[in-house]
DNA sequence: TGTCCATAATGAGTTTAACTCATATATACA
DNA sequence: TGTATATATGAGTTAAACTCATTATGGACA
């Protein structure tokens, strides 16, 4: 019977997701090694067994629960520069939206890399770590429109500023934490935009030396005059 | 007697040290979770016991084997931006090297990670992890020093600047070693120092603007006189 | 509605690996 | 050389991830 297997299949996503809600509150608790198996099946009310009907190993259940959070957080990025057309405003909107995220889930940011940096044996154990590659993708298609748009250079590399956005973002965020000072999160988008703003306008080094020849040439030219006299 | 004692400091340090190297050797080849304390005892040739009369437990041997790593580090990377007292050439000298040991020893930093994202019960047991400020503050030195001498502009934020150098490095590295491309370090490089030398050399990009009006005047003026002879 | 069967759940038992501690060995010093 | 102190050992303890033989459940069909 259709309804009957569709019931049946929503409990056991229903169960699934349950243990998901049970591993991650453990997990943020107490970080992964300290995380016990038996305490998320106590939390999810089910025996320890049934854990492993449902993921392969505690591995298994970080990492689901790391993707479900990716997953999230990528809506709701989506949404967050939605809002507007104007390209530079959508990127400061990634920007506050990223470093405000990060600093607000750095306990499950803190997982991925506990999974990211586990090695593991079977190689196909690596595969499903996409979710950050989706979430990443968000800021390439915020730059391709601008430059769709004419309001980007197109000469810009798109892997390096990736890098860079990301980067400093995921360093700062680390800082705050580090210091405590979760109210400098204004002042670094305004610093990191500013980076940024000359870069994606197209202003190229290339421009700053010769900024600087005519410089040259002109120090010359009013070393003479002062000569003159 | 003196040189019996000295021998005997010696010797615990030796142990230290075999200690040390076997661990980083277990670790660099299995990572944090399967490194086996019987695998580093074997290897550094003592008894299992023995280890905990040198490290309280596991967590203790990777901070030290992660500490040593950054000790190192921190000493070629001063070395290799010693050779010059122009200041973005240490910048820069300092940007290659650091991406370089990213990559080259990748696997030591995770570690690193491994340590810094474990959630640890007793407070007293993440102290000692200065290793990394240590190393950062070399950046510092390079920034203030190119104040002192009026080459930076010192209107800029260390701080922000820090994660920016830093962060985007590193999250360079993550990428340079998933994609598996190595060789693109030189234009990672280049482009990140494309974009620090204007924020160095202090123009704020509402600068520019005023610096482009009075170039072109000057431009105008210079054209005149130089007509003139 | 009652019987049967496939599917899911259970938790006691197994295994692995970090950590301890009673015992043994080496070293310093008289 | 004898004794005391410091260092080393590895069998034993403990904890926690993971397994599997057994039990429960809930839907299909008479």
């Amino acid at each position: 019977m259709d309804s009957a297997k569709t019931t049946k299949r929503a409990k056991l996503e229903q169960r699934e997701k349950r243990i998901i809600v049970a591993a991650r509150s453990v997990f943020l608790e107490h970080g992964f090694n300290k995380a016990k198996m038996s305490q998320i099946a106590d939390i999810a009310e089910l025996a320890e067994g049934t854990l492993y009907l449902y993921y392969k190993n505690k591995n298994a259940i970080v990492k689901a629960v790391v993707a479900d959070h990716w997953r999230e957080i990528t809506d709701e990025a989506q949404k967050a520069f939605s809002d507007t057309d104007e390209s530079f405003t959508q990127l400061q909107a990634l920007a506050d939206y990223h470093l405000t995220m990060m600093v607000k889930h750095w306990r499950v940011i803190e997982l991925g890399y506990v999974l990211y940096y586990s090695h593991s044996d079977d190689a196909g154990e690596n595969a499903g770590m996409d979710f950050k590659r989706t979430y990443a993708a968000l800021f390439d298609r915020v730059i391709e429109r601008g430059q769709d748009k004419g309001i980007f250079a197109k000469n810009v590399s798109l892997p390096f500023l990736r890098d860079l956005f990301y980067g400093t973002l995921e360093y700062a965020a680390r800082t705050l934490i580090l210091h405590n000072k979760p109210q400098d999160i204004k002042a670094i988008i305004t610093q990191l935009m500013a980076v940024l703003r000359p870069h994606l306008s197209g202003k190229t080094n290339s421009q700053t030396d010769n900024d600087n020849a005519v410089l040259k040439r002109l120090e010359r030219a009013v070393r003479k005059l002062e000569r003159l006299r």
